[in-house]
DNA sequence: CAGGCGTGTATTGCATACAACGGCCCCGGC
DNA sequence: GCCGGGGCCGTTGTATGCAATACACGCCTG
């Protein structure tokens, strides 16, 4: 057996192309998955692909029928909103473990670091800028879950964040179509400063609410990106989601 | 393909199997998975061994290894406390989203039904008791996690409650072997009405922190239960913890 | 005409065979 | 005596073939 290609390996392969098609909206949410008609497709036999199916479902993104096989996983709106409040939760956790948790200052300098070179994007406008923020704001949100030293929890965030939209910046990629993108991005940085402030100063609890409202940013974004079809378009998983009717 | 036996196909001879396996200690914690011999041992093919070596991974008894394979995870002390502190945290969240939620009163029932059944059985003592109050725990905790009305909370309360010690009701296995039991459940019973009084006034926050402390319940007994080498071998998923020393 | 039953088919679940890769041991050379 | 290389073996990853079942369609019957 191909011992050590987990990078290469047929499951792999059908494991990523799989979620892309999913989160494409190439599989109908709801409907049946045809396994064969997959297997060909992604170029994979059918044994590793059904360890993808296994592995999708596991993430949330499919369901195991009763009668066998899987159907895609429809998302409603709800769904989506309680993921990201979900998330929020698991990141105040995070921030308050790593407040209690913080042995000396040299630990924090991921977190500065990023903090620190987002402050000239935010300054900046136009989509490199916003590229570049999504960048450093999925580096500050790796340092932060880090700073907690629990791999349960960042087992636990882990799982939430695959979900669609719940994701830190998932929402942030369609910012550039949307009104007082500029605006979010420097409360979301008030918010980064805060919470590195906080975890600083030993402030668990303090930084625990922060975490939590900074998530909530996101759940603002949802609205806005809900009632713009361009801008959601642009998000991925958006076909996941239950009567997308508006846009 | 036997479509409709879920219930009874071999993948899912194969996960309880093999979680029974791992859990039982019956697989050296940290050691390598033999598949073919772990095949033949659970009666099933390697094929549906393989799904389920994938779903015990995604629960985080297995870990998937660089050049292939899986080894039995070990648990430290910090993951068992760091599980427990987020089962409060999601469970807390749970009873949150319930006092926010909370539509009519007789969305209750089940939870009142639970307290009060719970009443009597924390009045008397011994093993039998015992037996019945782990029982009317498990529909509490059920309870109120349906009452989040949020299967994205209910999903990921399900994940941590899977690793070893991280249920509501692991620790309570042995509690008939260790001093102040009954002391712990009237404590136990005391939070589940508390709880029930804020949920129903509506109170999240409150509901919210009684959770947070009820599951600290849990961490407080991991102590007596370490302590104690026949008490901790009552509890399911005790072979998984690294460097059991004591006992 | 409607409802139920039987057959056909498509699809999945499972088992097995094969292949490839890493580790280990032995042998040879330095 | 030690280090390096090559071959063998054990293990896992992958592919394919087979079998069983559920769904659908059509026919028959009431």
């Amino acid at each position: 057996m191909p011992r050590g290609n987990t990078a290469s390996s047929q499951t792999t392969k059908a494991t990523l192309g799989l979620r892309e098609l999913v989160l494409e909206g190439e599989l109908a949410p709801g409907g049946r998955v045809p396994e064969v008609e997959l297997a060909e497709r992604l170029g994979v036999s059918r044994t590793p692909l059904r360890i993808a199916l296994a592995t999708l479902a596991h993430e949330g993104l499919l369901e195991p029928l009763a009668g066998g096989g899987f159907v895609v996983r429809a998302f409603t709106h709800d769904d989506v909103v309680d993921a990201i409040e979900l998330r929020g939760v698991l990141e105040g956790t995070a921030a308050r473990l790593a407040a209690e948790r913080l042995g000396s200052r040299r630990e924090l300098v991921p977190l500065e670091e990023a903090v620190a070179e987002l402050d000239p994007v935010v300054d900046r406008t136009g989509p490199e800028a916003l590229v570049r923020f999504v960048a450093l704001n999925e580096r500050f949100h790796e340092a932060l879950v880090a700073l907690a030293k629990s791999p349960v929890v960042a087992r636990s965030i882990a799982n939430v964040v695959a979900l669609p939209f719940a994701s830190p910046n998932a929402l942030l990629s369609s910012h550039a179509l949307l009104p007082r993108s500029h605006e979010i991005l420097v409360v979301a940085q008030h918010q980064h400063r805060a919470l590195l402030e906080a975890i600083a100063d030993g402030h668990g609890t303090r930084a625990e609410e922060i975490a939590r409202e900074h998530a909530r940013l996101a759940r603002r974004n949802l609205d806005l990106v809900l009632a713009d079809r361009d801008a959601l378009a642009a998000v991925r998983g958006a076909p996941l989601l239950r009567s997308v009717a508006g846009g």
